[in-house]
This record gives C-alpha cells, structure tokens and sequence, in this order.
DNA sequence: ATCTATTAATAAAC
DNA sequence: TGTTTATTAATAGAT
C-alpha cells in the first residue's frame, strides 16, 4: 500500500527505516488490538526498534500474564505454535522441526507444481534424494573417521595407555598387511629388491618382534 | 475492510469469530514479518486462540531469546515500553477485559478450533541448502578418504611399488611418533609401570609435546 | 477454500 | 514530527 510497492527487504537508509517503523508499528498495534479485541484473546506482542528500545503491546491481561501461560505451556505445545509469515527463510535454520516440516510442504507444493506443469519444478524426489545424500554422507564420514582414528588417534583426547597400544596394535597389523603384499608382488615379479626396501624390512622385523602391543621391553630402535 | 465495515468489539457467533481469527492472525503475522525485516528489528509475537491454542511467531531469533531480552531488561524500561493502541482508552479497556477474562474463567469454550497451516511457497534456498551440505560433507569425505588411503590403499588398485613404498613409510612413521609418545609418556610418570596407566594426570603441554610436532600440524577432520 | 466489493494501511511527497 | 493522497493490501461477507 502506499505511492509505490514496497520490497520486503532490509530498509538501507536509516532515516526511511525509522520512519517505516514508527508507521507500521503504530499499525501493527492496531491490528493486533483488534484482533484481540474481534475475538476475545490474550495476545502479546514485543518489538525492539531499531536503536533496540523496547515497544510492547499486550491485550487484556498483563504482558507477564501472557509471558506466564506461555512459559507454562508444555514443551510440546510450545514448539508445535511456532508458526513462520510466507516470505521468511532465515527461520529455516531455526530448528530441525521447521526443517521437517518445510521439506514436507516442498514436496507437496512440488506434487502441485508438477500437477500445474510450471516451468521449474523441482520434484520433490530430488529432495528426497538430497535428503538421503546427505545422511549417506554423514554416516560415510563418521565411519571413515572412526577408521582414521584408528591409526592416529587425536592426541589430546587420548585417555588411556589402552587406546594408545591399539593403535600402535593396528598399525603394526597393517604395516604387516602391506609389507607382506609388497613381497608377494616381489616374489612373482622375481625382481631384485632394492637396498631400501632391505632396510625397512629389517626395521619392520624389530618392529614386529621388539614392540609389539604385548612386549615388556619400554626401549626401542625408534629413540632417535 | 471488506464488505462492510467491521465494528471492533467482541464477535459473539463462535464461527464468525473462528473465521476471523484465522485471517486476522495470518494478516497479523504477515505484518510481523514485515515490520521485522523491513526494519531488521528482533520482534515477537504470542497469540491465544479462541479456543486457547497457542500461536508464536518469531523474527530473526528464537522466541526465547526475544523474551529473556524481556526479562533482563530494568523493571523502568518494560514498564515504559507498554504501548496501548488508544492512549484514552487505556484504563477502560484494560479493566473491561480484565473483569470479563475473569468472568470467562467460569464458563467453558467450546470452539471449534482448528489452525490450519496456510502453504508456503517453495523455497529455492532450501534446496540449496541441501545441496550446499552434500557438497560440504562430500569434500570433508574426500579428505578422510584420502587420509585414510595413506595408511591403507587399496590393495586391489596398488598399482606402482612406489605407492606401496610410500604407504609403508607412512605407516612407520606414524608407529614411530605412537611409540615416542608412549616413551616419552612413560617417562614423565616413573610410577606405575602398567599398561593401563591412566593418563589424566599428565600435563596436557606435555602430551602435545610428545606426540610432536608432525601430529601437530595434521589436518584431519578429526583434529577438530 | 475462494472470490470480490469495500475499507484500511501506507510510501512518497510535502 | 504531522498531513496528504495515490496506491497497494487486507479482509467481511458471500459462496
């Protein structure tokens, strides 16, 4: 309403949106009065302007009467009155219920959209299958992580000598693993083996023998 | 508006005042909304139905956060903020409402109360949303992938000595970083020689100490 | 829920 | 701040 159409979005120039806000708060007052008055209910309404004073309406009964019944109200119900105008999309991060929600009335306003054949209409599948994307994602990275923590696990939150000497027990395992690899492949390639890979085998012998997870010995080939 | 103009007092048919809740509230938000962004101003808004179902609506932040801004403001300041859509009225319906609300207590509502959620456009920033975190968790796949691919490659795609030589390497040195810090742990607490020696008491410098600097400056999700 | 004749709100200008 | 006014927006009542 007014001389021209106004977007819905951040007024820029402070003096506008000064103005805007005495304007339509004045009739957001109004509206809620009557609103309250038509049908006979409690209602409160708080507001921060933008130099963050305080403006607050209620009806009927003492704003802290309204604030009481609300704190009073079960959790349930509580978040179930959470309701959002059309245009907002900051709340969409808000909470996981709102998410729910607003992924299920995509995929109906998509069942509509597809019904109507508009131009772009993105199927609600293709939400789903995001959806699942991202729980396969999820999961994948905690498993892959998990098995990375095998082998290095994070210093700081190392508790026990326990967890310590499974790692060096997984690694000692895998080292095994590839060491016995790389002489099979040696083995049937019937090639000569270079000095290093000598060496390291050698090291990996006392490795195997002197250090494992069960050996008494504290002192190793591994004191540079 | 309307058809005709709307006397503000009291709607008595119970259908006629359930019907203009429903679009009154929806109106109400709406402007909510506008206010709230229009202005960038936190602003919460709490209705009770005419059948007392609760109704939020919230800009910005959480409603809890808009009330608890309430709360811990001085008693002064909530007092003077109370705004009345009629200065002249003030009194008068404060008290109306307040001996009718008491009054009602006595007898019992029988509504028919329904909310119906009006639809919500699609949001394209939902699913975009979505797609951002597949990407991002995808990426932080990726990375633990290929950490993980150091200590184990796939043996199956092993294709060049030099990757397996490389993988072996890796692994000793990580055994021996393991090792050195176990050594070095070992030797900070003289006392009890067993393996399942807690290390809580252990300084946490130390510990980041003994696990060295190339620990230190992984960057494994799991560093975090 | 939808329609539409009306009234109400308000953006821009002053 | 307040007033005006051309426009847009909300909605009462009917369907």
């Amino acid at each position: 309403m007014g001389r021209a159409k106004l977007e819905i979005k951040p007024i820029q120039k402070s003096t506008n949106r000064q103005i805007t806000y005495s304007k339509r708060k004045k009739g957001l007052i109004k509206k809620a009065y009557e609103l309250s008055t038509l049908c006979d209910i409690d209602l409160a309404l708080l507001m921060f302007s933008p130099s963050d004073r305080l403006c607050l309406f209620s009806s009927q009964i003492r704003i802290e009467d309204v604030l009481a019944r609300y704190i009073n109200l079960p959790d349930q119900e509580r978040e179930n009155a959470v309701v959002f105008p059309d245009q907002s999309k900051r709340q969409a991060i808000q909470n996981k219920h709102y998410l729910l929600r607003t992924l299920e009335q995509l995929k109906t306003e998509n069942d509509m959209a597809f019904q109507i054949n508009e131009p772009r209409p993105a199927i609600h599948s293709d939400i789903e299958e995001l959806e699942q994307e991202v729980c396969r994602l999820q999961q994948q990275l905690q498993i892959s992580e998990e098995e990375l923590r095998k082998f290095e696990p994070d210093p700081v939150r190392f508790t026990s000598m326990e967890e310590m000497e499974a790692c060096e027990a997984h690694l000692l395992k895998t080292l095994k693993r590839v060491v016995q690899r790389r002489e099979h492949l040696l083995s049937r390639s019937c090639e000569a083996p270079s000095t290093q890979q000598s060496m390291e085998n050698i090291n990996l012998n006392n490795v195997i023998e002197g250090w494992g997870p069960e050996a008494g010995s504290k002192k190793g080939p591994y004191n540079s």
